[in-house]
DNA sequence: GCTTGACTTAGACATTGTCCATTGTAGGAT
DNA sequence: ATCCTACAATGGACAATGTCTAAGTCAAGC
């Protein structure tokens, strides 16, 4: 389970109680939490824990590549703990539910040199929205 | 040019001095303008106009159809007047320019039955990150 | 068990957006 | 042309999210 703990000690992160409990949160349910629910999460097992941290932390997991930042809608950012399979988002357009999905093809070759205007493409991120199948029948 | 105006006349949407001024800057250059750039547009138009009134009007447009939010960084929203021609973006990492893109092929193809999750799709946003010419020369 | 530099904290601050009570006005009715 | 009234605009407070800083704390190496 924990080998996300196990990768961070390796290399050479320094291992503090508030930075352990972040991760465990993140390693849990593999849901997209918003920091603030990230923070409420770690307040559960780390009261003191401050939101100033929590933010450092999640910054850092972004920069190791040990989770993602999603931002579906414009409120929170959220935390995307399965940052080794590449995918994309589905979104749900009224309760903002987000499922992982890997669509067929890759949409990189679909943008022609024509259509790139000298940018150099590094990245493509597809956002499929509905409607989740809880809310179509509420 | 404004055919914008006259078909919000022609919708029975009342017009009004803020009202037209804001859907004139949209209606200038094709750019992805924030919320407060268009503001400050306006603000050159019509000194007192109001935040308020902007954020409420620009909401209106969307609303209609005539313009789209796009929320391509975790910053400010930005409104895409060219709500009329289906397209996708590209963005740059560093300085967040936007340019329009017409990638071939449908993603929404590229989503099979098995990975809908009950879900029903309605709509997908493709964002293309890179560098744009400007920065990467610099 | 020290030392030290990295980590954490609390809270102020910044940015973006929303709400609300009051005031103003567009456009139809007279 | 003037009046009415519903809808729009105002501005300032408030909310949500995120960032920064100065001072205190602690993990890890010696």
């Amino acid at each position: 389970m924990s080998d996300l703990l196990e990768r961070l000690r390796g290399r050479g992160w320094r291992m503090t109680a508030q930075r352990r409990v972040v991760a465990e949160v993140l390693d849990g349910d593999h849901v997209h939490l918003t920091a603030d629910e990230v923070h409420a999460r770690a307040v559960g097992k780390l009261p003191e824990i401050s939101r100033a941290t929590v933010y450092n932390t999640l910054g850092e997991l972004v920069s190791l590549g040990e989770i993602l930042e999603v931002s579906t809608d414009r409120r929170a950012k959220r935390y995307d703990p399965n940052a080794h399979r590449p995918h994309h988002h589905l979104v749900c357009a009224q309760c903002g539910a987000i499922r992982d999905v890997h669509p067929t093809g890759d949409p990189l070759t679909d943008l022609p040199d024509s259509e790139r205007f000298g940018f150099t493409v590094q990245d493509v991120e597809v956002t499929y929205r509905g409607v989740c199948p809880n809310c179509a029948s509420a």
